[in-house]
DNA sequence: CTATACTTGACCATTTTAGTCAGGTATGTA
DNA sequence: TACATACCTGACTAAAATGGTCAAGTATAG
């Protein structure tokens, strides 16, 4: 099991966005030199957000990104579900509505994978952007 | 985030062993054809296992496979080790005493996929073999 | 002695990841 | 209006991980 660095990536912008959020927005190009991720992967990223309407885009010169809410209404959830960092724990192949992968029942750590689902996305349900802000007072880049 | 198939087939497998064990042990040639999972792969699987005190084995005509505990004894985290699936969120590239990729501060992410490993590793601690047992004693195959 | 079963290690096709690259479009400012 | 800045889009790709296969054994019960 892992996390892949895109939901990281994610993550890590937004903390920076809300922490440099003043009276402009804030570019990508700023958010690439602080956090050391690349230009093109920010836009990518970035592109998903907007869709899903965690960010606000300003064009033109001095233009950036702003956050559409407050950093306490931001879930983790909601950044992860935009960038299509899914919690897929391994389905069954070939899952029908009696069984998996053509047997007439399901296999037996069928259930399992439902209640690991759960278990991790409780976490992220419970953790906002706000709660990543507290700890990170102290660091500038 | 996603579980591998590895993880998945070794608790598939250790159900089937547990639900079969009797006079004999239990083939992975037997546990192949119940289970649909190919008997070089259960191999690599079962050596993993062996490593690890999950199973012992017994050699030649009629030999196989027997649990090494009781199945309440054999909690999903042990498994899981033994396979190498780790929960592996994903960690900064260049991690120093300090702080990650080489600046002076931990990366804002940081302490957040300790908390979600520990997280996820409180699940595993509390199911064991015996749990899935339970679940699945209507299935045979 | 031989069939069965475990053991080991090399190998590989496919998919995913983590980006890069190229070429836009929109807009604030001078 | 020009132009620099910044967003936007999609194609492409090297490297790593995944999910196995294949080959060649060794050990032992019967």
């Amino acid at each position: 099991m892992k996390l892949t660095s895109k939901g990281r990536y994610a993550v890590m912008a937004l903390v920076d966005l809300a922490r440099f959020d003043g009276i402009n927005p804030v570019s990508l190009r700023d958010i690439s030199l602080r956090q050391g991720i690349s230009l093109d992967y920010l836009e990518q990223i970035f592109s998903k957000l907007k869709k899903n309407q965690i960010v606000q885009s300003t064009r033109g010169t001095q233009g950036g990104y702003v956050l559409s809410k407050k950093p306490n209404e931001i879930k983790l959830t909601n950044i992860f579900h935009a960038v299509d960092e899914k919690v897929k724990t391994v389905q069954c192949k070939k899952e029908s509505k009696k069984g998996c992968n053509g047997k007439a029942t399901k296999c037996s750590t069928h259930n399992l994978w439902d209640e690991l689902e759960s278990h991790i996305n409780s976490f992220f349900e419970k953790k906002s952007l706000q709660d990543l802000l507290k700890n990170n007072n102290d660091q500038r880049n």
